[in-house]
DNA sequence: CCCTGCGCTTTTTTT
DNA sequence: AAGCGCAGGG
């Protein structure tokens, strides 16, 4: 079975009992051995499906059964395969069977970041500290910072001692009421209930964890804290635990990941096995060379050293840039030079090339360039189908039918297409909701007789309600897509979008969102086996949206890629374009505030070890921010690669300063508000933290 | 209640 | 540059 593989792949493969450390260098083979493993598993007689394989994305799930299965070929149809899915995916199929006990509905739905962002908004408005305030953004990340250490929204409020935080823990505790009493889990709420479940229910604990006898883990650096916990958990019986992971491709650490859980891996297991895979596969030497000379600056890591097993290679290559939009031309001019055949070198197709950049902003110029030389593309990540104005419409729509509990999704549906429901009315149902502490779903019908609310009003307010409850009634009884088509059109959602947008080409490409939402619904049905509203939104929310949408399958398999760092991991290409390497993006500007500019650097590592045979690392001299030009300093880590790591030390100070100095300056836009704001106010604003809340 | 337009803020990465 | 909130006219 295990064959091709060198000594330390086959130790690791072999080694089938116990807890197993592998940590595995970029592109030494790491999924290769999994998949083996899995396979080796079982053919020493372990059942498929007692074999759970975890992973950090749907993508990498999916593509890791399609090689366990085709390691292991044709199998009778009554045996169930291994379970590999992502750690979330994993946690609803337990939260399913026994949330109820927890006070949940069994029929939760779940927020996504776009949801969630909503709910932050909502959940800050009248909350202030003074002149402190905090973005959505960040106050998502904080509340999920205290999920992953089960940190309760009243144990927040009891532990944070700053004004900032005293600010995110009361946020906390609205942001907690509203997902609660619309019957929705956010993320993090998955795996936290999950453990809680286990905390709490040692019958439930014994249930789940005697459902396998092996588990393996995928990218174990960028396990979180309760990742680490439910693991525990999950394998505490039999042992068998097997992780894999790298502690220089650790870049989730913003994400709660701690690298200590990989690096004290054996403590915690005191009789794992470790095993190094060392040997890289994937680039070439010069490219290896320089990824390697790039991570010993960084301090904290496991000493280690990459060997290429091919040698040679084209030099990587360092190219400075006028701005974003020639850096986008002419990166694009490179691309089609390299796609043009030629005899001297092997073929390139665009699928072979991938466009990785730090932000979500940067493909935006380079879109418009490869749209524009007419090379397919595709964008993994940033600005998802899901997150289409249309589309969020009408999946608010699909969940308020689906649970009309559904508060958030209810208040953006209410009023939209305009139906004549306005912000007074639905602020008088709110109060009317809150009072009697039930849903507002629930007292829309009381609108006809609330004394506030106009006759017209209330009329219209029942007339969406019982359009709703008649799209209630139909389900489960015929399909969803026409379920939908039929609610597009009764809304007269195709009128509303001719409506709000000018041109021509806009209403196409929204109104093509809308059919492509209807064919997904469709295409759900055909290949779930037990296809329900609620099983679609579980979904679209779950599965990272771009293998979601796979319509086109095979228009994706011939396309360049453009994706950020992040969505990079675990991947490889032929070419590679590293754009933006500047300081401010990469290392991000944040990150020279906050720190923790070894994480950036092993963001740049992820980035320089994708490439195979052709690395590209561009820096543009000035870009534009904010409608302004601003001058750009080449980052660091390109010195670092280059081994001249006196001019990186400039760079970096030289960075630091400027950012500090932004910083100071946009503290001093923000301060003469202040004062005059002071001067004009009657009351003078509490000194102490106290949470200030309009009535 | 709806629409438009003006002014103000925006600064990361994702399941 | 772009999205959001808010004020003011229809």
């Amino acid at each position: 079975m295990a064959t091709g593989l060198n000594a330390e792949q086959h130790s690791a493969v072999k080694t089938l009992n116990g807890p197993l450390l592998v940590l595995a260098g970029a592109g030494t083979g790491k999924t290769r051995v999994i998949t083996f493993r899995i396979a080796e598993l079982i053919q020493s007689g372990i059942t498929p499906s007692r074999i759970l394989a975890l992973t950090f994305t749907n993508k990498a799930a999916k593509e890791m059964r399609e090689r366990a299965m085709k390691l292991l070929g044709k199998r009778p149809r009554n045996i169930l395969p291994p379970e590999i899915s992502t750690f979330h995916s994993l946690c609803v199929r337990i939260l399913r069977r026994h949330i109820t006990r927890l006070g949940y509905p069994k029929e939760f739905v779940i927020y996504d970041r776009g949801d969630q962002e909503a709910l932050a908004r909502n959940a800050l408005r009248d909350i202030r500290v003074g002149q402190e305030k905090l973005r959505p953004s960040d106050l998502i990340n904080k509340i999920s910072g205290w999920k992953t250490l089960s940190v309760s929204p009243s144990k927040a409020v009891d532990v944070s001692t700053d004004d900032k935080d005293q600010l995110a823990a009361a946020a906390y505790v609205r942001y907690q009421a509203a997902l609660k009493s619309s019957g929705a889990l956010d993320f993090d709420d998955l795996l936290m209930l999950t453990e809680e479940l286990f905390e709490k229910f040692p019958e439930v604990r014994f249930a789940e964890s005697s459902r396998h006898d092996h588990v393996l883990i995928d990218e174990y650096q960028d396990t979180n804290g309760l990742q680490y916990r439910i693991v525990k958990h999950l394998a505490q019986a039999h042992g068998n635990l097997c992780v894999v992971g790298d502690d220089d491709q650790s870049i989730y650490g913003w994400r709660g990941a701690e690298v200590t859980h990989i690096l004290n891996f054996a403590r915690h297991w005191p009789k794992a096995k470790v095993v190094r895979l060392q040997q890289n596969y994937r680039s070439k030497a010069a490219i290896l060379e320089l990824a390697n000379t790039l991570i010993v600056n960084n301090k904290s890591r496991h000493d280690k050293q990459l060997f290429a097993e091919r040698e040679g290679g084209a030099a990587p290559r360092f190219i400075r840039f006028d701005d974003e939009t020639k850096e986008a031309e002419e990166v694009v001019r490179d691309v089609r030079d390299q796609l043009t055949p030629s005899s001297d070198r092997p073929r390139v197709v665009p699928s072979d090339i991938a466009i990785l950049f730090r932000t979500n902003e940067q493909p935006r110029v380079f879109e418009l360039e490869l749209r524009r030389a007419k090379i397919p593309y595709v964008i993994v990540g940033g600005l998802s189908f899901f997150d289409r104005k249309e589309v969020r419409d009408i999946m608010a729509y699909l969940r308020v039918i689906a649970n009309p509990k559904d508060e958030l999704s209810l208040l953006r549906v209410l009023n939209t297409p305009p139906r004549g429901i306005g912000t007074g009315s639905i602020e008088t149902l709110l109060e009317h909701a809150v009072e009697k502490g039930v849903p507002l779903w629930t007292v829309l019908g009381a609108s006809l007789t609330h004394p506030d609310i106009g006759h017209h009003t209330g009329e219209r307010i029942v007339q969406f309600q019982n359009l709703m409850l008649s799209f209630q009634s139909q389900l489960g009884k015929g399909s969803l897509a026409d379920l939908a088509k039929e609610l597009l059109s009764s809304v007269n959602y195709k009128a509303e979008l001719e409506r709000t947008y000018k041109t021509a080409t806009e209403i196409e490409s929204r109104t093509a969102s809308l059919e492509e939402l209807v064919n997904s619904l469709a295409q759900y049905e055909q290949q779930a086996e037990n296809p329900s509203l609620l099983g679609f939104l579980e979904e679209a929310s779950l599965t990272s949206k771009d293998d979601y949408k796979d319509e086109d399958e095979n228009k994706k398999k011939n396309a360049l890629t453009l994706m950020t760092l992040h969505s990079a991991k675990g991947l490889e290409f032929p070419h590679v374009y590293l754009v933006g390497v500047e300081e401010g993006i990469m290392p991000h500007r944040r990150s020279l505030l906050e720190g923790t500019v070894e994480e950036e650097r092993r963001l740049c590592y992820v980035g320089v070890t994708r490439a195979q045979d052709h690395l590209t690392i561009s820096f543009c001299k000035e870009r534009m921010k904010w409608g302004k030009a601003r001058a750009c300093i080449p980052s660091r880590f390109i010195m670092e690669m280059r081994g001249d790591n006196e001019k990186a030390e400039r760079v970096a100070q030289a960075a630091l300063e400027q950012f500090t100095k932004e910083k100071h300056e946009e503290e001093e836009r923000k301060a003469p508000k202040k004062v005059s704001k002071k001067a004009s106010s009657k009351a003078k604003k509490p000194a102490s933290p106290a949470v200030k809340k309009k009535a």
